[in-house]
RNA sequence: GAAGAGAUGGCUGAGUGGUUGAAAGCAUCGGUUUCGAAAACCGACAUAGACGCAAAUCUAUCGUGAGUUCAAAUCUCACUCUCUUCGCCA
């Protein structure tokens, strides 16, 4: 959500912003909100007149009640109700008006980042850098629900019937590759310094409704029946839904954190082929991380947590790139957005494990993130990155490790989160 | 889950219908004093919005939302949260 006042002053670059984005529908809606805006200011302007001429007729009655004089008073109260009449029709004006400039602004994207590409759509997303020989071995590697299988690691029947398509069992050694991931990545962040947080698994609405568009919400976010409670899709949603209305004290900052949590996803929609498996499913789970800053600092901090999830990979001799995200295919509230892919030898093609984004202000004024400052308080900037979804990484962990007899090397960092174990063999059934 | 008590500015805390945006204290900042500091004294000190070069002014906000009233921190209702007691439970 972008600062009414920022529109009002600077249409042509919120325009521009939009034709960069390809989302031409959009470009009235600048015009209609500053119009809006106008009526808005005036309508408030007037409120506050008939609400200072009935405050001020209001504590004449007083006084003259005090004095007595109860026929004067009732005078002046007959006054305050003729105003007091045209001020409901006005308050209520105010409020639709609000609602609507609210309901715009929230659909005017955020202003990207001068170096982000521009592009339509995620065809178009550029790549930046490799890191890591992308090996393609002369054996064939199987899918990676096949592997899982041939380790006795996964039984989608058994959850099929328990919990319907889009969940697993994970078992034994794999499950326990899983923990593995999530403990290592977990330590890898509080190695960078960052804050280990769980937080809860379930949200408000208003927290849901700050966090994300209605479409999103509608598209990705589980409710609890009979209650106003949704499970996350991210533990982003919780992270930052913690710092909601809050004015920050400047030398707290930053707040960078690295969160678990389970994440709980409808993901509506038809997925093809390769989104079989563990790849997109209702739940799985996830280490993120979170970073409130100071606005001169936040793209610092993009450049590091995109970095480090590059390190973490690394570290697993998973061959990556990062692929910028141009602007067709950008979020309305992000700036930037680069997506960390792992490579696939089965595939033959990178695919995406993390996603790290730089939301600037647009987030933090959405939920009211502020920083106090003595010239007036600021808002924060916030973002956020995924350190480790463990099932697609499992993925990408399974195929880069994959021998010819149907073996998985464990990499040297995971071994000791695995009980020394250096390679998973094949169950022979 | 049941009953009771409560929610006021950065913090403590007064305030039960009418100059209360809110006493007092603490904290913080500026000044006087001092060689310097402490103490003392004086002053400043919420957020958001409108208008404006600025100063000033006006409006809203005492957990959230609604209601009663000419007028609500103060009365009514709903919700949220906190505390206490009981119950239940990893």
């Amino acid at each position: 959500m972008l600062d009414i006042k920022f529109v009002r002053e600077n249409p042509e670059i919120v325009k521009d912003n939009i034709k960069k984005k390809f989302q031409e529908h959009k470009l009235e809606l600048v015009d209609k909100v500053i119009e809006l805006d106008k009526q808005n200011r005036e309508t408030k302007q007037k409120g506050d007149e008939l609400r200072q001429q009935r405050n001020a007729l209001s504590s004449q009655i007083g006084t003259l009640m005090q004095s007595g004089k109860k026929e004067e008073a009732e005078n002046i109260k007959t006054q305050v109700n003729i105003i007091n009449d045209e001020l409901i029709a006005t308050e209520e004006n105010e409020k639709k008006l609000a609602e609507e400039i609210k309901l715009i602004m929230m659909k005017i994207p955020n202003i990207i980042h001068e170096s982000v590409p521009i592009g339509k759509d995620d065809s178009e997303n550029v790549e930046v850098k490799r890191f890591g020989e992308p090996i393609v071995p002369e054996y064939d590697i199987p899918y990676h629900t096949e592997i899982m299988e041939s380790f006795d690691g996964i039984d989608l029947d058994s959850a099929r019937r328990v919990a319907g398509n889009g969940f697993y069992y994970l078992m034994g050694d794999i499950a326990r590759l899983e923990s593995a991931v999530l403990s290592y990545a977990r330590d890898f962040m509080i190695g960078k310094g960052f804050t280990y947080c769980i937080p809860p698994f379930m949200i408000r609405s208003d927290v849901v409704t700050g966090v994300m568009s209605f479409e999103e919400m509608d598209a990705m976010m589980y409710k609890i029946e009979g209650e106003d409670l949704y499970l996350i899709g991210t533990s982003e949603h919780s992270m930052i839904g913690k710092f909601k209305d809050q004015i920050l004290a400047k030398d707290k900052l930053p707040y960078n954190m690295t969160s678990f949590s389970p994440c709980f996803r409808k993901e509506k929609g038809a997925h093809g082929i390769e989104e079989r498996g563990v790849y997109r499913i209702h739940q799985f789970e996830k280490q993120e991380m979170i970073v409130v800053c100071e606005p001169k600092d936040s793209y610092d901090w993009y450049n590091k947590m995109w970095s480090y999830t590059v390190e973490l990979f690394r570290s697993l001799d998973i061959p990556v790139r990062t692929l910028e995200c141009c602007s067709g295919d950008l979020a309305d509230l992000k700036s930037k957005s680069v997506d960390v892919e792992a490579w696939s030898p089965r595939q033959k093609k990178y695919f995406e494990v993390g996603s790290c984004s730089n939301l600037t202000d647009a987030q933090s004024r959405r939920l009211g993130i502020r920083v106090k400052a003595d010239d007036g308080n600021y808002y924060a900037h916030t973002l956020n990155n995924t350190v480790a979804a463990p099932p697609r990484m499992l993925i990408s962990l399974l195929e880069n490790n994959y021998n010819m007899d149907g073996s998985v090397n464990i990499p040297k960092v995971l071994q000791p989160y695995m009980g020394g174990l250096e390679k998973i063999e094949k169950k022979n059934k």
